[in-house]
This record gives C-alpha cells, sequence and structure tokens, in this order.
DNA sequence: TTGAAAGCGCTAACAG
DNA sequence: CTGTTAGCGCTTTCAA
C-alpha cells in the first residue's frame, strides 16, 4: 500500500524529475532528501536518518545502505540552506581580520581554511580596517548566517564587542593577539621569548646600549613586546632608562621612521634597534640612511613577524619569525574543539617562533 | 476581529518572547518578522512587503511606516537563510582565487568585498591552489549555498570547469587571467601595453638587446606578455629571435633563476631582462649576483605586476603596476551588472597600467 | 525500525 | 491594499 502510494506520488507529482535524473548526468537540478526517499520506496525522515552519521544507527541497516546507494547514483547532497534554516547549524565558522594585504594575515587564513576543511567547515572572511562599526556589523551578520563560532585577529586590549560576545558565551578564538578582558581563548606566538631571543642575539655580538620602538599600547603584541624588552634590559643587566622605549602610534613605516629621528636627535646612545614590527624596522632602514648612517656597520635592527621579502630588503633584515599559518591552524583546532564540547575549558596556546637571523644585525661599531 | 486574534495570539502563543523583546535590551534571540507582524497587527504577508523595498509599493504608507517603525524598535532583520532558502537568492558571491599568500591576490579581494559590501552583497573565499579537484569541490559548495555569481581568479586556458559554468550560463567574472573559450566577462590589466612602455623605457635608455622570461604558457598572463614582448621586438626593430623568449614552467623566483642562468650559459646577447613577473624577476637578481654581474650596471631588469615591497629590494625594482583593487571592483561590478540584467552582453575591461621606474634599469652599459 | 506531522523564517501566487 | 495559503528542503519529536 504504501509502496502504491510512492509510485502514485511518484508519476504524478515527481514523475519527470526524477526520470531526467534518473537518466544519468541531465542533471536537471540538485536531487533532494524528497526524491531520494521516493526513489528508495521510504519516508523523507528515514532517508535523513540513513545520510546522517549520527542517526544512521536508528535505521536498519540493509535500508541504510540502500537509501545510501540511491543517494549516491542520484548525486544528491544536503542543501545546506535548509539544513541550517531547521538546525541553525551551518558548519562555518567567521573570521575576523583588520586587513588581508597586510602580509601578516594571509597566511593565518590558510591555516584556519586548511583545518576547517578537513573537518567539512568553512570560513567567512571579512576584514574591517580596525573599524568597530564595520565589525560590528560583519559578526551582526555572521550571527544571522548561523556561524557556529569566530576567530578574531583584531583583538584590541579593551575591547567591548568582545567582551560582548565572550558574555554570551560565544564560541571564539583569538589570533595574534589577545584581549585584556575576559579569558578567551587566544592562539598567539611567545613574544616575550622572541624579544629574549632577539635581544640574546644583539648582546652575543656585544651590543649593550639598545633601544625599542614600541608598537601601539592598546594592543597585547605592542604591550607585551615593550614590556619584555624592559624586563630583558633589566635581566642582561643593560641600560634601562625610559627613553629606551619609544611607543609609535600605529605599526608603520612611516610611525617607525618619526620615532627613530626622536631617538636620534634627542635618544640616549644606542648601538642597536629592536623594531616592535618589521614595517617600523623598515621606517629605521629610513631615517638611518637620512642621517648618512649605515646598517649593520653602525646600527644593527632586528624586525618582528618577519613578513614576506624580508630576507630582500637591503640589507636583508633580521626578524623574528612568526608561525602564522600555524596560528592560524590552531585556532581553527581549538574552536572546533569548542564546538565540540561548549562546556570544555577554554585553553590558550603560546607558539613557539626563530629568530631569522640576517645581515641587518653585526657586531657592535668600536667607538 | 482580527485585531482581538492577534491578541490572543500574542498572549498565548509568543507572549514570553515578545514581553522580553520589548523590555528593551532583553533581545532572548533576534525578532522574527512573524512577531514584528504580530505587534504591528498584521499578517506577516504584509510585513513582508513593508519591509522589502521591491514591494513595499503595495502597502498602504502609513501601515508600511508603522511596520517599519516596531521592525526598527524591535531589532527586527530579516534572516537571511530563511529567505534564501525560499528565494534561492543569497546576496553573496563566490570568490576563487589560486593563493592568497600571494600578494597579488589580496587587493583583488579587498576591490571585490568593497564594492559588494556597498549594496549589501558578500563574498565567499576560497583558496584552490590551482587544484582542479578543490576548485569543482568548491564551486558545488557554493552553489549550494545559493551564491549568485563568481569571481573566479584562477582562469586556465583550457579550463573545462569554467566552459560549463559558462554553458549554464552561470554569472561569473574572470579576473586577472582571462579563458581561451567562451567569451566570459573578463577584467584584466592591459598587458601588452604594459610590456610595450617597459620596453619603451629600456629602449629610451639605450637598450636594444632586451630578452624575457615568459611565464607559464597555459595562462593568459604568460601567453599574452610573451606575445606582447616578441611583436614589440619586431615594431621596435630590435634583434628577435627565437631564444629571447624563454618560457618558465612556473611564477617562481627558482624558475627565474633557472631560465636566467641558462640564457647568460647559451642565449643571445643581452643588456636588459623583462622578466614575466616580479618573483621571476627576483630569480634574475638571484643568477646575476651568482655571476658577479651587477644590476643595473651590467644587466637592466624590469618586473611585473609591482608586488609590495618591490620598492625596498635591492636594486629597487622596474615594474609594471597592476592596478589590482581596481581589477577587484571593477569585476564586483560586472558581476553585479549581470546579476541586475542577466540579458546583459556581457563586457570585458581592459584596465591602464604604470610602470613604477625604479634603479633595477640603467643606461645600456658601454661596451 | 519506520512513518506522520510539524515547523525553522521567509516570500509569492492568488483571492478578496 | 491585505490576508490566506503554500512551500523552499530539511530534521526532529512523537506515535506506532
Amino acid at each position: 500500500m504504501t509502496v502504491l502510494l510512492h509510485v502514485i506520488f511518484e508519476d504524478f507529482i515527481m514523475g519527470r524529475r526524477l526520470q531526467a535524473i534518473a537518466a544519468e548526468g541531465v542533471k536537471v537540478q540538485r536531487a533532494t532528501l524528497r526524491e531520494v526517499a521516493v526513489m528508495a520506496g521510504v519516508h523523507p525522515a528515514t532517508a535523513s536518518r540513513a545520510l546522517n552519521e549520527q542517526t544512521v544507527s536508528l535505521v536498519n541497516a540493509e535500508t541504510a545502505a540502500r537509501i545510501k546507494k540511491i543517494a549516491a547514483e542520484m548525486g544528491y547532497s544536503p542543501n545546506p540552506i535548509a539544513r541550517s534554516l531547521k538546525t541553525s547549524r551551518s558548519a562555518t565558522i567567521g573570521l575576523v581580520i583588520p586587513d588581508l594585504t597586510n602580509p601578516l594575515f594571509p597566511p593565518i587564513v590558510r591555516g584556519v581554511e586548511d583545518v576547517l576543511r578537513s573537518v567539512g567547515y568553512s570560513a567567512w572572511i571579512v576584514n574591517t580596517d580596525n573599524r568597530p562599526d564595520v565589525e560590528k556589523a560583519a559578526v551582526d551578520s555572521f550571527r544571522q548566517r548561523n556561524v557556529e563560532g569566530f576567530v578574531f585577529a583584531t583583538a584590541h586590549l579593551k575591547h567591548p564587542l568582545l567582551d560582548e560576545l565572550a558574555a554570551a558565551s560565544t564560541p571564539m578564538v583569538l589570533v595574534n593577539r589577545r584581549s585584556a578582558s575576559a579569558d578567551i581563548p587566544s592562539v598567539t606566538s611567545d613574544d616575550a621569548a622572541g624579544v629574549a631571543m632577539a635581544m640574546q642575539h644583539l648582546v652575543e655580538l656585544g651590543h649593550t646600549k639598545i633601544v625599542h620602538l614600541a608598537g601601539p599600547q592598546d594592543l597585547s603584541t605592542g604591550v607585551n613586546r615593550r614590556r619584555a624588552f624592559m624586563s630583558n634590559l633589566e635581566d642582561l643587566h643593560l641600560p634601562s632608562e625610559k627613553g629606551r622605549s619609544v611607543i609609535c602610534e600605529e605599526w608603520s613605516e612611516e610611525a617607525g621612521a618619526k620615532a627613530m629621528r626622536a631617538l636620534l636627535d634627542s635618544g640616549p646612545e644606542f648601538t642597536a634597534v629592536l623594531a616592535g614590527n618589521d614595517l617600523l624596522a623598515l621606517g629605521v632602514y629610513d631615517a638611518l640612511s637620512e642621517r648618512g648612517l649605515r646598517c649593520p656597520h653602525d646600527v644593527s635592527v632586528v624586525g618582528f613577524n618577519d613578513m614576506p621579502f624580508m630576507d630582500k630588503v637591503s640589507p636583508p633584515m633580521t626578524s623574528v619569525r612568526i608561525p602564522q599559518y600555524d596560528i592560524g591552524a590552531e585556532a581553527a583546532r581549538l574552536l572546533l574543539e569548542v564546538l565540540n564540547d561548549p562546556d570544555r575549558h577554554p585553553r590558550s596556546l603560546l607558539l613557539p617562533l626563530t629568530l631569522s637571523v640576517r645581515s641587518s644585525t653585526g657586531p657592535v661599531p668600536e667607538s
């Protein structure tokens, strides 16, 4: 009886489409679950159960096998929109970054993407240019689309939006930077260790008078690197007056050049510069050559991040290398962990980094 | 009567949620269209009409205003998933690129994203690493998610998948590269003009013996630049034996170095090199310095693309600058045009480029 | 183990 | 101008 009904249904309601689909390749349109069910002579609910890993055990093994076979033949794959509407899930996450044209971020994106893809997830990417309104709009839009979590590369130390999301226990992971409030899981490089390595390297070359160009102090990277610099100065018993660290308003070549000029004009004596990132270090190059100083002959320079092409600039730049790809990949893994087990205690990861030694650092000049 | 019904409905079915929403800020969850309709005392269909630009004219002006006001108060915004399920649209497009870590692509992505955002659209980005299987899977996944069109930065001259999509008249635009088959709309830079500019520049410096490192010949960029080089040689009455253009298997520094070594070992005489892109040109730098040759003193070098930091390498590289951001932006505009009017005849755009003259090119050496 | 029924939130005929 | 009805394609109680 039910079989008869199915046949009737098939003939009258779905006949043409099903025939077309059966005539392999003529996929008029994507097959639906209902059509698979009709072909298999079962109710759509049964087909649904058979086709989902979680529920296939509820279905008679042979029936399930038959349904799967037919689904495969018909090239069926579930409509993620319909599924998402029903389940409020989406197998997607939101990835919020400041600016893709900053070479820091593409490797992170790749890391996130690759790990997510391996489990059938994907990421929505958005660039915010650090504009809170854009970020807010993007997050809203993502939530409407049922993203299951977020990866933020935009964290500021004070970051109301992140606090809000954390309060609502939205699954998320911060990359590259951390936020002061709430213990939001994060994946960052071990900046303090990186600074120590860089300074160790300079000290081994004989440098004792070192200065630091610090990045913006509303970002964890800016603060952490500066703090590490100051405490390493003391630990190494090097001169550590306050003026040895200059704060730059932004991570830009121009800001670096400006700070360097100020140091040359009225700062303490120094033979080496540790820059908060590579762009600042490039600014140092500019300021040095303006003043007729040579690197590393007169001043050694160390950058941070080891962006692409830092081995090609002149002189090739010694820089602290950050494992960008791994940061992205680990962030994705952490987020997936949280999604799989919402009660899991949030972990944060501190990834090791290495020093790329090149020729912008050399022995301390003889005075 | 209908009002009474609404009240009853409100009280018994949706009471708690609506009260919570009314108590400003306590947004338990996003308001739905149905809830807005109840609050406004209208049918959901009416609310839907009032809230959509296309259909608001079908609704009494005052009623529409009231509905809009209430919707705003409730913080209503339509659920894109539900809308997409119903309409098969999504206000999204798929953006398919080979690899985001290639500095060529981020500006293109930004251009696409910015234009789309201005009209409420957004882009799904995927990296394919030039793997056809990944590309196919990504396109499938995009289609299931009802993307309304595609931007491809992965086009090969022979590209079955693109042909297939074109045959199904899928809205799409190619960027940066073109495909041989079908007249798929594209936005590219005017490579021939760029080559001409570069060669003109070299000729003005006195160079007559020029060679070319061509990129892969399965890509339109590789072919077009090479063709332009050959025909410019003839137009300028310069030596144009076949060996003056060497084909590299890939756009990489190593491939460039290899080709350059071959030219130095057994190629024709030359005083200038036009590289198919900047990476190849960097390879030229490497090969030259291996042989103790100086640039531009012994050999002038011109790159293509003017990637970030090409002004920082040593020597700063003269390169043909491509308007990446604009390419992305124009591609998005073209795609939106097609989406708004599917019958529109597909246009292709050829964007002008400029030459960034730096110190890797200089006067021809005195022999 | 399977089917029936309901509904996620929205829009689009069709009536009235 | 507005309400009724139906359904996009799927999952998930509940009942049998």
